[in-house]
DNA sequence: TTAAAAACCGGCATCTTTGCCTGTTTTATC
DNA sequence: GATAAAACAGGCAAAGATGCCGGTTTTTAA
């Protein structure tokens, strides 16, 4: 029926080698992305087997073949949406740094950063951290995945702003406060109905991250 | 067998009228006590109809009469919470701020703000808040009564602190910047193993609301 | 070419959650 | 003190989620 010949699969030889371990990475690949979707589109309370399996299209077998259980699955999770949301940031950001003048790259960076919140990737994310708060297993694999993703994250920053150099401690601290304020602004967006509110919020962080950097300059 | 004689409820007169009110609304206060605990305890993904009356000693019966569906529940206790958390961070800011020095106002001010979003009353609020973003019927109900809330929250704020008489934009301002950088502090707790860094970030938060109260004197 | 291994298929038993339903006890009204 | 109404008790079937299983197809290696 709605065999799975080689054809359909990523142009490649006729009788490639490792066509099986391909396979197989595509397909945990695809019940990944799949889950993942499901998280944002339905939190983790509808992240059922049943659920990310239909939006997969794999079947029951395939699931259970690649994901023995749903704690197996989800513990796959967290390293697909980490490894995810650094390649998104990672790309945007640098990208978006390359050719800033050094005094707009305050601002741009912490626009970049506002923006990186409202992407799928950090709403899975989300869901993630919030489920992990009465689910202690979740968090034992989360919390230091998410430590080691935040290490990469600073180290990629300082690379990518040399201006800071020499002032770690301040950058730190704004990265801080810009990943505590952006996340809060997120989750209260729907109560704040002025945009232009929120705008006042957003420029008043950009203003204090400003003042941090000429601090470590003085 | 163990049962609801006039004696055990609240001390009153013998034959006191309306004990079927007062007895129910007590029900009603004990299990939705016990659901908010639920989400405090488990998230929104255990606040289940059995856990809830296992938590509140009611029986199946009680719980539907009262409550018919799940839906019922949780819209009551939108409120239920939202009252409570009001209740709570009134009674701790008006008394934190009745013999204080002006001059440490802010400090103190934000302090309990600070303090206001470890509470269960918050914890319960955040699972709905989160619940919500995937539960439109949720957020038709949830979110109107959250800017009532913050209505009140702000009106009683201007109240309590007098000094920003006159400029209510920067006290807005002031407020929506702590409330989102002290939620996303909350949420990232886990993330920030050193406690110096968290107190840098709340530290910083000070400094920058009382520039914002002295540029309103400005 | 043939056997083993990997990938995949689809169903079933079980458990939890939910909604509803029929009784029973307690309080209010006349 | 009889009747209605409110408050409460507990059970049961349907729906959904999970884990596991025996069987099938495809690929790889001998």
């Amino acid at each position: 029926m709605a065999s799975s010949l080689p054809a359909p699969l990523p142009a490649d030889d006729p009788a490639p080698p490792r066509w099986q371990q391909r396979k197989a990475a595509a397909t945990r690949k695809l019940i990944l992305d799949a889950a993942a979707d499901c998280l944002v589109e339905g939190g983790y309370a509808r992240l059922t087997t049943v659920e990310v399996l239909k939006q997969a299209n794999v079947s029951r077998g395939a699931m259970h073949h690649h994901f023995t259980s749903r704690a197996d699955l989800v513990s796959a999770l967290i390293d697909h949406v980490l490894h995810k949301r650094l390649e998104r940031f990672l790309s945007d950001y640098l990208s978006a740094l390359k050719d800033t003048d050094p005094a707009h790259a305050i601002a741009v960076a912490t626009d970049v950063h506002w923006q990186s919140m409202k992407t799928p990737e950090f709403t899975a994310f989300l869901e993630l951290v919030m489920a992990a708060r009465t689910d202690p297993e979740l968090s034992a694999l989360l919390v230091p995945a998410t430590r080691e993703f935040e290490r990469t994250w600073i180290s990629e920053v300082e690379r990518a702003i040399p201006h800071w150099s020499g002032a770690s401690d301040q950058m730190l601290l704004a990265n801080d406060v810009a990943a505590a304020l952006h996340l809060g602004l997120l989750i209260n967006r729907p109560f704040i109905e002025d945009p232009a509110r929120r705008q006042a919020v957003r420029d008043t962080l950009v203003a204090l991250v400003k003042d941090l950097f000429a601090q470590s300059k003085g």
